[in-house]
DNA sequence: GACCAATCGTGATATATTTCACATATTCAG
DNA sequence: CTGAATATGTGAAATATATCACGATTGGTC
């Protein structure tokens, strides 16, 4: 059965938890206790986590650390590598070009397109910025499956519409719009008002 | 009662949705169907959701308009000014620097804090950025109750605990760990890894 | 080798969230 | 003014998610 949001969610959190435990202190294995206790979580919860990726522990034990962190990757697809194209690199586009976090998830970003004169040609994090105009072109050529949408807000459904009808399967969407595409693309939306207004409404109480 | 992270995000996306719709195209009222077919949700649930911030609408009209987007602003307290400070002042956090957007929430960046003493004086973004040594006595001075953290990740906990000690109320962590805090301060962590490890479990399938 | 303590795996239970169903209210047409 | 149509508001039902309770399994100890 494929995984809810809720689940994969948490289990980028046991694997962040784990990578980061391990670097300091390598540990072998570790109980779903632990890992509750650490990230707030009901023990249960782990362990029906773990399960349903097919991991089993052994009693009195717990879980293989290698075990679950290699399990928690395969599962999402971070072995696999995922070309990506980078849209509008203007200061946040080009925070995430120069983001050396990605590699360990199978993210490369390949090709990096603006429709800014002065932009294109130029060079940028080690990638030349190309010519909006080329975007179709690439992504056909190089069967790219991934878009992240950098731009101005005014242009994204422009831009989304353009990479569904040259075949993106997914939109990493970090413009403040909700976007219209067919039910088999994804989109992901990093819409950072939700945080915002997370904060906003706790510092109001 | 005090509302629930799922409805603070389905009333951004109510406000987002009605902000867009009504700068195309000015409408007095809309209906919970209108929003509810557009943006994929139950009506009830829109219905559910307005009542709990006190808005009524009229049968057979819907709601003002009007009155959705600020209800919403006020329950959400972006009418609020927010002053925030922000730490780490490299790619991303230059990014955050320049975005206009932060200021129809009510946030507003008052001072930028990092350690490296080549930057420490400069300018950036209309702002002066200031030695970290400062970061202390200039929360307390100025009763700042929110941080943006966009340091490295090494250093996020020692500034967390830090920021801590001297009051601050709320963490904006831009930062990939999880920050031990106590349980009034409230932390919300943009992950990116979080968004990634949708996409990439989306296009293994 | 037998027992004890700790841990997993999982069905049953509890809680949270969403959807349904319908009574009530309002508009508009004739 | 009256009736038909279309909204809202909300308790009840359904679904989804999280927690509890406990048998099964393993490792250590004597
Ligand atoms: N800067 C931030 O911190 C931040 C934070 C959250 C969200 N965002 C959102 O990210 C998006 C980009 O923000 P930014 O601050 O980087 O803006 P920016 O103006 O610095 O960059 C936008 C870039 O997109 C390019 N562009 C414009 N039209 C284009 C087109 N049709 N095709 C290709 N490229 C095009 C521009 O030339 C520019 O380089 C915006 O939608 C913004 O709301 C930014
Ligand atoms: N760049 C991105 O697109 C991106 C995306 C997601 C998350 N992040 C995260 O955001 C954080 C910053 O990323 P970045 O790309 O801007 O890195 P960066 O190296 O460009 O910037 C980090 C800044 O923090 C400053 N700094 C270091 N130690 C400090 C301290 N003790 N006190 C104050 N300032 C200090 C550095 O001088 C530097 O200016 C990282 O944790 C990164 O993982 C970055």
């Amino acid at each position: 059965m494929r995984l809810k949001r809720v689940v994969l969610e948490r289990l980028m959190r046991y694997h962040r938890f784990l990578s980061q435990t391990t670097a300091s202190k390598p540990i072998q294995t570790i109980t779903s206790a632990q890992i509750a206790e650490a990230l707030d979580i009901d023990p249960t919860q782990v362990r029906k986590d773990f399960g349903a990726i097919g991991l089993v522990g052994i009693g009195r034990v717990g879980y293989q650390v290698e075990d679950v962190c290699c399990a928690v990757r395969t599962v999402m697809g971070f072995d696999k590598e995922n070309p990506a194209v980078l849209i509008g690199v203007g200061q946040l586009g080009g925070a995430l070009l120069t983001y050396p976090g990605f590699e360990k998830y199978g993210l490369s970003i390949t090709a990096v397109f603006d429709s800014d004169p002065a932009k294109t040609g130029r060079s940028k994090a080690g990638h030349t910025i190309r010519s909006i105009r080329s975007l179709k072109p690439y992504i056909r050529k190089h069967d790219i499956m991934l878009a992240i949408l950098c731009t101005p807000v005014e242009v994204s459904q422009t831009i989304a519409d353009r990479l569904v009808s040259v075949g993106i399967k997914a939109i990493w969407n970090f413009t403040p719009t909700d976007l219209a595409v067919p039910p088999d693309v994804l989109v992901r939306d990093e819409h950072i008002s939700l945080g915002l207004s997370e904060i906003a409404y706790h510092l109001k109480q």
